[in-house]
DNA sequence: TTGTAGGCGTTATCAA
DNA sequence: TTGATAACGCCTACAA
C-alpha cells in the first residue's frame, strides 16, 4: 500500500489519539473519498468532474461522500499537473487610489465569471517593486498578468520575454511584441477639455500634470497643447504645473498658478483627484469656481458628480475597461495553450473613447480678463 | 533515468523541432538547474534556499545558473508538499467601495511585507456569493481569510469548522470559537456624532442608514439614539430612513426626509458616501448646509476634506483595521502550524476607537425650528 | 557536504 | 467503465 496515511483520514482518527484537542489533521484527500466509495482514486477524479467516462451511479455514489465528508479538490494539486493555476497577477500602483480599485472591480467581475483568481499587488508606483512583485506573480505561476498605470515601461520586454506568461497592460502601453494593452483617449480628452475652455473665452488655461512620469500625462498634456495650438493661443511653460495624482499635491502646485502675476482663468487637471486639491486651493484664495477659475477633470469618478459645484470631466469608462483587459487576456491565454505561437503577430492595443461630461465647474471667462500677459 | 523530460530544457530543444514558432517550452525546473550545475536537485533547493549545509563555492555557481536561465521555484509545487501556500483570501463587498479599498491597502501591505500574497474576491453583499468564493478560496489552500462587512454571519459557523482555515472578519463580528474580528467602535461613534448635533441645538435629527443588514448599521443606529435618549430627546421612527449605503439610494431617502411635515434640521448618517447623497438632496431642494441641514458622516473618507462644505465625520482608521486584521491573522496562522490548537481559547476581538471630526458640515441649529412635533 | 528515495494530491495515459 | 501507474516540481528525511 503506498497510500500516504494508510487510512487514518480525517473522519476516522484510530491510533495514537491521545488527547490531542484538535490534531491539525489533513484535509481529505482523493485517495480518502477513493478508499470510502471502494474505487480507485482516478475514478473519483473523473466522477467530481462529471466525466461522462464513469457509471452514473458510481458517479453519483462518489459525489454524496465527497459531499458529506467536506471533500474540496487541492487547486494547488490540480494545478501542479495542469500547468495552470485558473490565476491571474493584478499590478496596480494602489488599490486605494479610485481609478485602480474601479478597473480592478471590472477585471475581477469578468475573472470571477471564468472561475479565475484575481492576486492583488501594489506597486507603490515604484518601479523597483513592480518589478518584484511580477516576479513573484510568475513563481506563483499565475496564467496571466495584467498591470495598471505601469512605470515600468521598457524594463519589462526582457523580462516578459523570459516569463512567457501574457501580460495586458492597462493605460500605459510598450511597443513590443509581448505587451498588449488597453488604453483611454488621453489626447483627444483633454484635447476636449481645453477646447470646451476656450469656447468658453478662455485664453489663460493651465494644465496641472501628474509628476509620476506616466505615458498618460504625456499625452493628456499633448492633448492640452493642441488644443491651445488649434486656438492659436501659445502654450506658456509657466501654466504647465505638476502635482501627482492627489490632492494634496495638487493645492500647492495650484496655489503656485494662482500667485503667478497673470493667473490662469481656468485649469485642466491631469485626474479629477488633481482636481479635488485644486478646487480646494482655489477656495483657499477666496476665489470662485467658475465664476473666477474654471476647472475640468479627468476619470469621472463617483465623486465627480457630487461636488459644489459638480465637476466638469473627462469620462474614462473605468470599470469597462478592467473588463476589456480581462477579456483580452483571456484571448491571449488560450491562444497560448492551444499552441498558438503566442500572438506575436496580433498583438492587441484597444484605444477606448473619451467622453467630456460637462458640469458646473466650467464657466464663461470673465471679460475683463485678458489674453496675453 | 527517471527525469522527465531528459534534457531537453528550455535551453536545448533538439529533437523533432520542425517550425514550430515558439514552443510553449516549459519554464526550467529545479532538474535542469542541476543538470546544468551537475549537482543533484536537493543540492539546488538547498543552494537557493541559502542553506549553511551547501558548499559556498557550489552554492555561489548554483545560483549563478538560476539566475542565467531565468529560473523560479516553483510556489505551487512548493505549496504541496509544504501544505502552505504563503496566500491569504480577502473577502470584500466590492473594492470600488473607498472603504474596502482602503482597508485592502493595509492588508495587502502588511501581507506583502510577509511575502504572502493576497487573493481578492467581491461578495457583492451576496451571502450566498459570499459563502462561494469562501469555498473557493479553501480550494486554493489558502492559508487564512480575511472578510470585511460580512453578510453572512452566523452561516460561517459550520462551514468554518469544515474549513480549518483561520478567519479574521472586519466590521463584523460572530460569537464563535473560529471567528476573530477588528472592529470600529461604531456605537460610541454614532453617539458622539449626534451628541455634537444635540451640542449645536438640533432636537429633530434623523439617522440616514444602511437598509443592508449589517452589524454596523444595527450598531451606529444603537449609538444614535443613545445620544437622544441621555438628552431626553424621544426617538422618532419616521426620522429613521435607510439607503444602501452608496450616494444614490440616500438622495432618494433623504428626499423623503425632507419632506416630513416636520423635517429634520440635522441628520447623522451612516457613512460618507450616505453623506454624500444625502448633501445632494439637501441643496437639491434649495437648503443650505450646515444653516439650514446639518450633516454628519463616518469613515473619513479622502474626499470628506475637500467637500463644500467640508464634512463633519466619525473618522475610522480604516488603512490601520486592515493592518491589524492581517497582523491578527498571521498569528493565528503561526499559532496552527505550530501544532497549537488553533486558538481556541485566545478568539481575539479587537475593537478600534472612533474618532469624531468637526468640519463645516455642522452648524448652529436655527433658533426658530422647534423641538416638538 | 552531497546524493538517493519518497511523497505532497492531482490529472493523464494507458491497459484491462 | 474502471484501475494501475506515472508524472507535475518541489522539499525532507536519511544515507553516504
Amino acid at each position: 500500500m503506498s497510500d500516504n496515511d494508510g487510512g487514518k483520514a480525517a473522519a476516522v482518527p484510530h491510533a495514537g489519539m491521545k488527547h490531542v484537542p484538535r490534531q491539525a489533521s489533513r484535509q481529505p484527500s482523493i485517495k480518502d473519498i477513493a478508499r470510502l466509495a471502494r474505487v480507485s482514486h482516478p475514478t473519483v477524479s473523473r466522477a467530481l468532474q462529471n466525466s461522462p467516462l464513469v457509471n452514473a451511479e458510481t458517479a453519483a455514489k462518489i459525489r454524496k461522500i465527497a459531499e458529506d465528508s467536506g471533500y474540496r479538490a487541492s487547486a494547488v494539486a490540480r494545478g501542479l499537473v495542469t500547468r495552470h493555476t485558473r490565476t491571474i497577477g493584478l499590478v496596480v500602483t494602489t488599490v486605494d487610489d479610485p481609478f485602480a480599485s474601479e478597473v480592478t472591480c471590472g477585471i475581477e467581475e469578468i475573472a470571477n465569471d471564468h472561475r479565475y483568481a484575481v492576486i492583488l499587488a501594489n506597486s507603490h508606483a515604484d518601479p523597483e517593486r513592480e518589478r518584484r512583485v511580477v516576479q513573484e506573480l510568475a513563481e506563483r505561476r499565475v496564467d496571466g498578468i495584467i498591470v495598471t498605470s505601469s512605470r515600468v515601461g521598457a524594463l519589462y520586454l526582457p523580462l516578459l520575454k523570459e516569463l512567457e506568461v501574457p501580460i495586458v497592460l492597462v493605460n500605459d502601453q510598450y511597443p513590443g511584441e509581448f505587451v498588449h494593452s488597453v488604453m483611454i483617449a488621453n489626447r483627444d480628452g483633454t484635447r476636449a477639455a481645453t477646447e470646451h475652455l476656450i469656447e468658453l473665452g478662455h485664453r489663460r488655461i493651465a494644465y496641472l500634470g501628474d509628476r509620476g512620469g506616466y505615458q498618460s500625462d504625456a499625452e493628456r498634456l499633448a492633448g492640452y497643447k493642441e488644443a491651445l495650438a488649434a486656438a492659436g493661443i501659445d502654450f506658456a511653460p509657466e501654466l504647465a504645473a505638476e502635482g501627482d495624482g492627489r490632492p494634496e499635491a495638487a493645492i500647492e502646485a495650484m496655489d503656485a498658478l494662482l500667485q503667478l502675476h497673470h493667473s490662469p482663468t481656468a485649469v485642466c487637471c491631469y485626474n479629477d483627484m488633481t482636481a479635488l486639491g485644486a478646487m480646494r486651493a482655489i477656495r483657499a484664495r477666496g476665489l470662485r469656481v467658475p465664476e473666477d477659475v474654471s476647472v475640468t477633470g479627468f476619470d469621472d469618478l463617483f465623486f465627480a458628480a457630487y461636488l459644489t459645484p459638480t465637476l466638469t470631466t473627462v469620462r474614462q469608462p473605468m470599470r469597462r475597461m478592467g473588463q476589456m483587459a480581462m477579456e483580452n487576456l483571456f484571448k491571449l491565454m488560450s491562444g497560448q495553450t492551444s499552441g498558438q505561437a503566442s500572438g506575436q503577430d496580433s498583438v492587441v492595443q484597444i484605444k477606448v473613447a473619451a467622453e467630456l461630461i460637462v458640469r458646473g465647474s466650467t464657466g464663461k471667462a470673465q471679460k475683463h480678463e485678458g489674453n496675453h500677459a
